[in-house]
DNA sequence: CAGATATGAGACAGACCTGTCTCATCACAC
DNA sequence: GTGTGATGAGACAGGTCTGTCTCATATCTG
């Protein structure tokens, strides 16, 4: 068997793995559950992933790189800061408009993995502080490097709070009022030019 | 057996439950280990509670209970609207300090119980409007009712923001830009006197 | 064709899960 | 003393959990 054919198999869990914990959480998905969605053999499984924590962190490490392609290409539209920043706001609009929102799926990661030293929850945290910083490179360009450090990091907070306003049902507004309260405090600190 | 007695027992239930939730988690809580933490027999358990989910409900609506509580004597203890968001906001950061902190346990709840019509989903999406709008009834005091109602959003979304920073062991940053910039927000819709 | 590799199918182990049941015990009220 | 209700202790059922194992099958390589 080639190794394309190899590496689809494993995908197809992942990606299984990844619409059953979205929508049921990690320990309540079992792996019996994963196979016989995936229509795969448990060994199948087990041989990709030796371990169901195992398969966690590569649904985790899988999303975060897709995040960061979808941002990435995002950041090309725009040339201007601000507009970058608005675009990541918008980007979560619209996720959170999607019929399957189901919340974060990193952030539910550390809830169920509250133990730090936990590959999951280092796996999540990598993917929050990965956006952080995404935040903090774009601000650079316009403010001193810690004022950058500390607005990326409001941002931030407001984002992930808005990610769990819409969780609630609240999307529209978070985001809407997380987007203005964005920008108002970009302008504050703006490097004047 | 006196009735003090009798909810004596179910309080001690649902102390010790919440001990463990908010470490391991609700589901990799199993009952065997609340009855045998709690020293109680499984009979006493389920008399009080129906159900695991039950008992989580009453851990939520318990530690609901004394959240407000302290923020109520908190609200006494200031005048200015902006002292008092600022105090809740202080709350937070003694919270984020203590060494037991292991993140919110309604945010977690969220995270485990996805389903919005689910008695735990509610109870938790209960105490996190609460919070919301009792900033929004401290706002009002100051600004009109729209414009507090959005405000109080943006603070709930820089607390929650912050909540799950500290998680990650980021608290003090955190708390503190987010407080800056809950009293920016404020001074900057506050009706002019 | 022959060999190597990946997979399918499912039994199996051992632990854990929630929830029910029985029966003895204990404390209090009357 | 006697009755009543809460509790303790633990067996038990029925299911589910993760993870291992065996063996047959399919597919690709050389």
């Amino acid at each position: 068997m080639t190794p394309s054919t190899l590496s689809d198999k494993r995908q197809h869990v992942v990606e299984t793995a990844y619409a059953l914990f979205k929508r049921a959480g990690f320990h309540a998905t079992g792996v019996d559950r994963i196979i016989a969605e995936a229509d795969v053999a448990k060994m199948t499984m087990y041989r990709h992933f030796p371990s169901k924590d195992d398969l966690i962190v590569a649904v985790l490490d899988y999303r975060a790189r897709r995040f960061d392609d979808q941002l990435d290409k995002l950041a090309q539209k725009s040339i201007a800061p601000e507009q970058k920043i608005a675009e990541i706001f918008d980007w979560h609009r619209r996720w959170f408009r999607r019929p399957d929102f189901h919340g974060c799926l990193f952030a539910h990661a550390l809830a169920e993995f509250g133990d730090p030293g936990h590959p999951v929850f280092e796996a999540a945290a990598r993917q929050k502080n990965g956006l952080r910083q995404r935040m903090r490179s774009i601000l650079s360009e316009v403010m001193p490097r810690g004022r950058a450090e500390n607005v990326a990091a409001t941002l931030f907070m407001l984002i992930e709070g808005a990610t769990l306003m819409a969780q609630m049902g609240q999307g529209d507004t978070a985001l809407r009022e997380a987007r203005k309260a964005a920008l108002d405090i970009i302008a504050a600190s703006r490097r004047p030019q």
